[in-house]
DNA sequence: ATCTTTGCAAACTTTTTGCACCAAT
DNA sequence: ATTGGTGCAAAAAGTTTGCAAAGAT
């Protein structure tokens, strides 16, 4: 994978080093294409390599972040979900089947461009998620309720 | 305080009592006017009310949400913060310096009617924080790069 | 050879829970 | 008198860290 030399490449040039444990983490987020949590990629990088501990994923995560490779958000209830940077899109995520949802930034860019100005706050992109309730459990909640 | 009792009322009539420690909570989360941890509260609670476990206040907490007076934001590292519930504001949070700001709920409507009309999704207001970087630590980062 | 990364176990932080006692209704 | 709440200690859940050994450069 192309991907993964271009990683390894920015890791050495700082200093770091490609071992096979982040090659696997890289491969599974490469994969998994969305919201990881850190136990979802030890999970996928076990079944290849099950010596890789899961504080190596959390090291592992940590440097590609400080890469820019990498980006987490938190959803709110504990654990953090990871996925390849990609300013592209945000997520929204339903707090009552905790399913998440990628939605072009582009709807973000209003609201972003206001705090700016108003505040002059910079929003980071990629980092914050929107918490509410998806389509399907809105209709559950109706049938129950009404 | 007749917010209080109102509260109590509220408490009362789905089975529930209000307590001292319960109005210790009120009382600090009214003086507070916005985001506090867990731990503040406690804090709060205990220059008066020693004995108050930090467990009482997540119980309390945990029984003021379910009546819709308290609501909670996760700010991404752990801690969750809670203030009264109120609809008309959102929070921005500065990832390098933890500060808060509160903002008109007005700015994030149009982004709200972009993801139901486009998704069906429901956003919840009050319980989605915006991470980015403030105007002091964006100067600040400036100063250290440039 | 050097210096980063790993695996492991143990620490840490924030929140939750079991239990016997206490108190609001 | 009930039944819900409290304090405490201990567990849970998620993440981080110290250390000696292993591995990438």
């Amino acid at each position: 994978m192309e991907r993964i030399e271009a990683v390894a490449k920015n890791l050495r040039a700082s200093g770091g080093r490609m071992t096979p444990a982040r090659k696997s983490v890289l491969n599974a987020l490469v994969s998994a294409r969305s919201h990881v949590t850190a136990e979802d990629l030890m999970n996928m990088v076990q079944a290849e390599s099950p010596e890789v501990h899961l504080s190596t994923i959390y090291r592992t995560l940590d440097a590609l972040e400080n890469l820019g490779v990498v980006d987490h958000v938190h959803l709110g209830h504990g654990r953090a979900v990871y996925h390849l940077a990609d300013n592209a899109h945000q997520h929204i995520v339903c707090e009552l089947c905790s399913s998440v949802e990628e939605v072009p930034a582009t709807l973000f860019a209003q609201l972003e461009r206001s705090l700016m100005e108003g505040y002059q706050f910079k929003v980071r992109m990629n980092h914050f998620a929107v918490i509410g309730t998806c389509k399907s459990c809105q209709a559950r909640e109706q049938k129950q309720s009404g």
